[in-house]
Order: structure tokens, then sequence, then C-alpha cells
DNA sequence: GAATCTGTGTCAGTTGTCTGACACATCGAC
DNA sequence: GTCGATGTGTCAGACAACTGACACAGATTC
């Protein structure tokens, strides 16, 4: 239906975005039984390997605003996933933690979303992989550098 | 503020999402004072390859919703940056092409987004680029191969 | 010819995320 | 101590993108 690309698909950045834009699809549908979206997933993962993490870090952490992770916060602790404290001990800042529910159901999402990632490496050998890995993580730093 | 990191770090997929997202950030910084989002800077680049291509052709090219794109298309035909025939020549396919107006603004946001694109790229050989280019595109393959 | 996909454009409603703004708490420099 | 910078939580509104649904055109199959 449509004829070849030209310099889009030879470019990186298109590709990044292609990619990205794969596995944001796939977890998506891995999650989605479990009535969890991508956000959320991050979120609960990343507070099962930093517990008592601030809703701004779980934001930066999870590519949001800490707006966006405020709502989802709220609904997160409304179903039970997590806890936050009703006053800040200290300061403003309120440190977050896995409630039971939420470590259940990060397990089985977990275990989803590493089958995805299998998948999406599947046909790499560990070397390309590690090599792909600095790769992202140099175009990372690359532009944060300076945002001019 | 924050202590190391964990698994997450480590994870191919979140550092493929955090480069994309960094990617983002850095053309949508570079293309606001054109007044483009990266969306409608997609679908212009798009269409300077492919001219006459359908609103769902660029919807996938782009990776929205055929619905979301029409909103964008409209958008920009209204501001001169494309134009579309008011009656489907065959079928019900409306081939979208750029207009002069929107051929000129490419041009300046294509050199922008190159710009963006050099300084992600800064710090690694031509060989490691072409290594991460077809680390990408296996993913990508790899994820389609079967939704499941 | 009729029937069945497949693809397209479009309308409507909803949701997720963002920007802008404000008040407050901590830390450091002065 | 005071003052500014930085970080945080929260409210409000705006917008981009999504899902669901419908009608229609072409291709394919029978």
């Amino acid at each position: 239906m449509s004829q070849d690309g030209v310099a889009l698909e030879t470019s990186l950045g298109y590709v990044l975005k292609e990619a990205a834009s794969a596995l944001r699809a796939a977890m998506e549908d891995a999650l989605r039984p479990l009535g969890l979206t991508v956000t959320q997933y991050a979120c609960l993962e990343l507070l099962a390997q930093r517990p008592g993490l601030s809703g701004s870090e779980l934001a930066r952490g999870a590519f949001v605003t800490r707006q966006s992770m405020n709502v989802l916060l709220q609904a997160m602790e409304r179903d039970g996933y997590v806890t936050r404290p009703a006053e800040a001990p200290v300061g403003k800042v309120l440190p977050t933690r896995l409630a039971p529910d939420g470590r259940r159901i990060l397990e089985k999402a977990s275990a989803e979303v590493r089958a995805v990632e299998v998948r999406m490496l599947a046909g790499m050998t560990t070397t390309e992989q590690s090599a792909a890995f600095a790769a992202l993580r140099s175009m990372v730093d690359s532009l944060r550098a300076d945002e001019t």
C-alpha cells in the first residue's frame, strides 16, 4: 500500500521513536489484563527498588510531571497499591511505599514485562545488548548535556 | 537527593524509554520557536518524502491514531502547511501534499532537528551508530513479530 | 452477482498529561 | 538572623491523544 521509505527510515531518531512506541504498545498489551498502565507499573517498580520516594522523584523516574504523578498516586492509594502518610514527617515530602496489594500485583506485572523485554531482545547476542545499552546511555547523556 | 538505582537502570527497556523521552524533549525545545509540535514535524517530514500519503498512513508513520492525525491535518490545512482535495479522487482516501508554506517551515524545522540528532550522536563512532541502529531495528521487528 | 474482509474518513466522548500558578519547607550564603 | 534559591505538593484549566462507533469504498472470495 505504500512505497519504500527514504531518509526517515535511516534516521536513528526515528527508529528510536519507533522502538519506544513498539515497546510501549507491547507493555500496554501485557499489562492491560492486570488493569495497570505503563506509568503505573513504572511507579510500582520504582517504589519496589527505592521505597519512600517522593512524588516528584517518582515523576522524574517515570518521565512525567509531578502533577500527573500526583493524580496517579491518589488513584493507586485509593486502590490500595501504595501508602502515603497523611502529613509530611519532614518538610512537604510525602514518602510513598508499596502496600501488600501493590507488591502482589507488581510481582505479576514484573513477570509480564520481563517476558516482553525477553521477546524484544530475541535475536540479539548479549554483546549486542550491552552495546545497545551503552549507545542509548550515551545518547541520553549527550542530549542532557546542554539544553542550549 | 536520591541514592543509587538498581535494576531499572540496567534495563534496556528503561534506557530506551529514557532516550526516547530525552529526544522528544529536545525536539520540542528545538521546534517550539517555530510553533510546531513533534507530531506536526513528523507529519511534514513524511509528506516531503512521500507526497500524497493518506491520513491513515501518516498516522502510522507518526505513531498516532488516524483520528489524532485527522485533527492535526485539519489544523495544518487551516494554517496553510498542507493541502487536501475537498473530495476523494478515488475511494475515500484524501491524498495530502505539502503546501509552499509547509515546505518552507519544514526546511527550518528539519535543520533544527538535524542539529538535535547530531548532538545526540556526539561521542559515538559511525560504527557504534550503525550498530545501535541495527539493534533498534531488531527490537522493533521482534516486538512486532507476534502480538501473542 | 453477493458476501466478506480490509482500509479509510469522521463524529462523539473520555482520559491522560501538560502548563501555569500558588503556598510552603529546607538549605546556604550573606 | 534574613534573604534568595531550590524542591515539593496541590489546585485549576487547557489540550493532545485515545477508545468506541458508524458509514462507505475497494479487493477478495465464493
